[in-house]
DNA sequence: CCTTGAGTTGAAGTGAACTTTAACTTGCAG
DNA sequence: CTGCAAGTTAAAGTTCACTTCAACTCAAGG
């Protein structure tokens, strides 16, 4: 069982140093130390690194990822299992993602044979006007109707 | 023609009127003055506002989205065939952004399966940590081999 | 030993996208 | 007219996600 230094993990993982040393600090990953203060880093913590970059391609905070890892154990690796509690977790915030994007695509679409964009009249928006009743701002993508 | 105030446009578009300042002084937006030194908004701006916002939500930055709008003449109101250019332009980004989305779901759910996610075996991230060559990080990804 | 590269820290800096503040001025209903 | 809501500015503050800096210490080859 054999540690990796901070260098090997930057490597391995494409995130700076920096970075890695940062989030430590921000309790997403964690490191033991040599006797000379230097860290060392288990092999399963590169799952964590791969884990919030995932993450924040995904277009989710800091904040989020890291309460999203602390629902790991913290007395063991990891297993399988728990990985893939927390990747099942992900997928479904990724797919609502993917989700609202299509609509956007798709309203931008039939947005283009009109090209509108207005905020009063287009469907893109705020179709008809009366959605201030539901708040304000793009409600037909944030927060479109049932159907 | 009647111009609006800038809280009407706040009220219409769901963005601060900070924001709306913010916006003019990196001229994303223009508008004219009155007497009283008060701006006082086109109509057709609200269109702009919609765009950048939409534009936000693809993942663009404000530069970005300021260069896109710089190609809209200035010295008219822009057509809806100035607006369907520069639309479909961003519906081609769009278009990316999901595909990299669907990428990423994809190769998550394979992953889920396994209960990996290591940056050297799991091919969500790097399979068979032979892509090194190829640059760091989550090559499958970012930047995914052709078929 | 000595040098050099790798690692450590806290604190300050960065850039993006705004918001807040303070001190005024305008517009308009009564 | 008056009063007050709405608008104006420059400058400073905020949050996020890091990076850079300065001043060290540690590890290992020659």
């Amino acid at each position: 069982m054999e540690l990796l230094t901070i260098s090997d993990m930057a490597a391995r993982s494409g995130v700076a140093q920096s970075a890695l040393r940062f989030y430590e600090k921000e309790g997403l990953i964690t490191s033991t130390r040599t006797s000379g203060n230097q860290r060392r880093y288990e092999r399963h913590e590169l799952r964590r690194i791969a884990f919030i970059r995932i993450a924040q391609q995904v277009g989710v905070s800091l904040e989020e990822i890291r309460s999203a890892l602390a629902a790991l154990p913290e007395n063991r690796t990891p297993t399988k299992t728990d990985w893939a509690r927390l990747s099942a977790r992900w997928q479904r915030k990724l797919e609502e993602r993917i989700t609202m994007m299509e609509r956007l695509r798709d309203q931008l679409t039939g947005c283009i044979g009109c090209g509108c964009l207005s905020l009063q009249r287009c469907s893109l928006i705020n179709p008809h006007d009366e959605l201030a009743s539901r708040g304000e701002g793009p409600q037909m993508i944030l927060n479109p109707p049932r159907e």
